[in-house]
DNA sequence: ATGCCTTTTAACAAAAGA
């Protein structure tokens, strides 16, 4: 089985290419992040004729997340982090599929720092921290997917000392994110490929995606009770070279 | 130092992204 994780930026302007992408990459399960587009405005027709069911939060100019699956609609088990109830943006939607449960999340970025905006991240962050310990601990088998905004570690990002004060890489942030894998989640990139260099984003200007600077911001973070099936994983980065493509590549991990 | 591009919204720039 395979599963996919991939920040379209803008659903509606990158239906071609997400199109061309499940056609040709065919994920059993794909996560999406910055739909930018209203509940009403979400493709459905498009993505039910590429074969795939699916499930959505949109939300009018920003954010947004979806499941599609092709084996199976997804069960909806949440639509927001518990713990702040004044928190309306579209960035987390947690599904059954089968025996998983998949969260697929859109941390906010964070910038400028510092700020609300990163002051919002951290709270974010925190909420986030609480539930995957829920999560984790009820021993069922649970995939966190998506846009965590995060360069875990400085092989993660083509310039580290660029991005010293940066939201997506400030020690607090990574941190957090050490911190949430102390729980007993795996990188599943990380896992496969513990030192390789890796990127999941390419800016659209200074020709980053050809001169590959690029970081690695978008995570598959697995329970323990997945990880003894993961086969692969890996990034399309291929995708990201495509005409009118998002400045995020697609990551994908394959389950036994 | 810098959003240098791109998307959305809306009708022109502005906001946001990372």
């Amino acid at each position: 089985m395979k599963i996919a994780t991939y920040n379209v930026n803008g659903v509606n302007g990158r239906l071609p290419v997400l199109l061309r992408w499940l056609s040709e990459t065919q994920p059993d399960i794909a996560c999406l992040q910055e739909l930018k587009a209203p509940q009403e405005k979400f493709p459905e027709e498009a993505i039910l004729e590429a074969g795939y069911e699916a499930l959505w939060l949109g939300q009018k100019s920003w954010n947004g997340v979806a499941v599609l699956s092709k084996i199976g609609k997804p069960e909806v088990s949440r639509t927001s982090l518990p713990g702040d109830d004044s928190d309306d943006a579209s960035r987390y939607l947690e599904v059954k599929v089968k025996d998983l449960i998949i969260a697929c999340l859109y941390l906010p970025n964070g910038n400028p720092v510092p700020g609300p905006k990163f002051d919002y991240k951290m709270g974010w962050f925190e909420r986030l921290d609480a539930h995957a310990e829920m999560l984790i601990n009820s021993g069922k088998k649970v995939i966190l997917a998506g846009d965590f905004n995060v360069m875990p570690t400085e092989n993660d990002v083509y310039k580290p000392e660029k991005f010293k004060n940066d939201a997506l890489f400030l020690p607090e942030i990574r941190e957090a994110f050490h911190n949430l894998i102390g729980q007993g989640w795996t990188d599943a990139i990380r896992h496969l490929y513990p030192n390789e260099t890796i990127y999941t984003f390419w800016d659209y200007f200074r020709n980053a995606y050809q001169r590959n600077a690029g970081m690695r911001i978008d995570h598959f973070l697995l329970s323990p009770e997945v990880l003894p099936q993961l086969k692969k994983a890996g990034v399309d980065t291929d995708v990201r070279g495509w005409e009118k493509s998002s400045d995020h590549g697609p990551v994908w991990i394959e389950l036994k």
